[in-house]
DNA sequence: TTGTTGGCTAATGGCCGACAA
DNA sequence: TTGTCGGCCATTAGCCAACAA
């Protein structure tokens, strides 16, 4: 389950769909094959964060940003706390050649699958000890094998798997007054498992043959509370890697915790240039691209253009906009005070 | 609880000596100040067992073993599994110093603390869902806080710390005919909390002003089959840091698990040079040292002298020998066909 | 349509001493 | 001395439909 080779594979092309469910509408993820720009700044920031070191890296003379070619995408998942983890291997691209965009690879055509897919975020009753899980009709009757509605009391047993090739057994049944889906019989196991808690998402796909995948979409924990898994996978001596690679035009590796901290040192090479060729000013009103890994978009205003580490990292366009969001009826509190150019677009209303 | 700082604070000295009762008896961990040397072709097999990846490295010019001044040592837990990770911060010497063992740092003054504690593997009735957990009486008179006997029924609730800093409490009743100390009344949730298993241990200390600890010692999987969790810390291209550092004479990082895979790519200073000196030959008897991280000794012959890898370390000395284990009444089935000098010693049987 | 609740029953959690190795 | 077992309660797991939002 581990190597995902060829993407026309059915099983493989399950496997990355049931990930990217599980890791949220939020993260964009670069294909093999793309360019992107690294951003060692904030690369040391994830790591920083997540490890709750403050690091004083060598000295190295990293540029700000560096091309890179991205040469392998490997989407992994912990066999015991689910947490998804992808793992980045990058080519660092010489710098003459960093001003075409033709050099493109063509992105690998992917084949299309009939895929049936839903994520229901749990309730209290969902996961409460009495009862078992309820099924919006909408999404069962779309995703779920049909029942034999013949029988009074319809019920079925579903075999579905998760990221690690697990299996689980539900009882989906059609009761109650008034009729509704539910999944009881293995819905408590699968709660006790995966540790799930209210706030977290139920996924469900069915692909072509009738094969069924579940998995689990944590609720993001505000700002990283001290729940984290302390295994954080790039020591923090992790720049060595980047500065080696750069210098000498080598792979090196990168990781990446969609659920964990908000990552916006990849970004795409066309994402970045676009930014770049966007004229922002103070004052300039924008709203939130998706690269914000927000639920829902936020507007506000550019209040400031500055180097957010001008000592380490001159003229680096990373988090260089100091921003004041828009008041809201959802709090803005949790929003970051500076974003990079990339994370927003101006807003034309 | 993360940062060890002064070994002289009890609390850290009882972190210390839980983090080590934990670990088990095998693995020598150096301390800092200490001189040790740094395989690096150790380090990049334990990188690739870990992660079931093959790696072929870019072409670093690292000789065999790099000897290091171990600057800190930072031991920690995974709240989530409670997994053992040792951190280190290795800074390599410069070349011309590589022959000076008076340049060993003095150890610091370990103080000596009072500290009781005991372990036991769990029988299949202590991890049973039907009873609790049957300490061995010596164990419970050594470690245990005294009962009030003049109770004809006595018990006494024990509340103890694990490594994350975590309250487990327990019933410590004497009861039975035959009279016998057992742990219930949250036993079972410790258990569960740790998913403990018959085989693995529990651990138990009383430090000074009664303060007590409890941890968990997993069973030694016999050949890391596939329960570990994919989050090695380590990425693959682990040895640019090394590179970066040595070329450099800047820190590096190194992860240790000591439940997990067999670590001796860093061995201390005397035990290498112990082991230079040491005339073995082809044939020769001899007895494995407790770096082979065995919970006996075993005896065998060398029936080879060869670099492990020719053409990547060519005249390491890792794991250079070739052996032929003695038969014996257990399995020597799971020994390794290689070792390295420091694992053995000369049997003058 | 779907979240929550109280009720009911079956299952199991969990403590006990007996017994035996 | 200590591991395992059968017995025996008390607790809870887990399914159900009523009800309400």
């Amino acid at each position: 389950m581990k190597f995902q080779n060829n993407p026309r594979d059915p099983e493989t092309a399950l496997y990355t769909a049931l990930w990217h469910a599980c890791a949220g509408p939020l993260p964009t993820l670069p294909g093999a094959g793309q360019l992107v720009f690294y951003f060692p700044q904030g690369h040391l920031q994830q790591v920083e964060a997540s490890s709750n070191q403050v690091i004083d890296p060598p000295r190295f003379n990293l540029p700000s940003n560096i091309l890179c070619r991205v040469i392998h995408v490997q989407l992994r998942a912990d066999p015991d706390t689910d947490e998804l983890l992808a793992q980045l291997t990058l080519l660092p691209q010489p710098i003459q050649a960093q001003n075409g965009a033709e050099m493109e690879l063509p992105t690998p055509p992917s084949p299309e699958f009939r895929l049936l897919s839903f994520s229901k975020t749990l309730t209290p009753s969902d996961t409460s000890i009495h009862g078992g899980f309820s099924v919006p009709k909408r999404h069962a009757h779309q995703c779920f094998p049909p029942l034999d509605m013949s029988m009074q009391n319809p019920k079925q047993e579903l075999v579905a798997k998760d990221l690690h090739g697990n299996e689980w057994r539900f009882q989906h049944v059609l009761k109650g007054q008034p009729r509704r889906h539910l999944l009881i019989g293995g819905w408590r196991d699968f709660v006790v498992s995966k540790r799930l808690v209210v706030g977290d998402a139920f996924v469900f796909l069915r692909g072509e043959n009738e094969e069924l995948r579940v998995g689990v979409r944590r609720a993001m924990r505000p700002n990283g509370n001290a729940t984290s898994s302390e295994s954080s996978s790039d020591p923090p001596d992790v720049l060595a890697n980047a500065w080696e690679a750069y210098t000498r035009t080598t792979l090196f590796t990168i990781y990446y915790k969609p659920r964990r901290c908000p990552t916006d040192f990849i970004v795409p090479f066309d994402r970045f240039m676009e930014s770049v060729n966007m004229n922002y000013s103070i004052g300039m009103r924008f709203e939130s691209k998706e690269a914000l890994e927000l639920e829902q978009k936020f507007t506000g205003s550019i209040v400031g253009i500055e180097d957010s580490d001008p000592i380490r990292w001159m003229d680096s366009k990373w988090r260089c906009l100091k921003v004041k969001w828009d008041q809201n009826e959802t709090s803005t509190a949790h929003l970051p005070e500076r974003v990079s150019p990339w994370q927003i677009e101006p807003d034309y209303m």
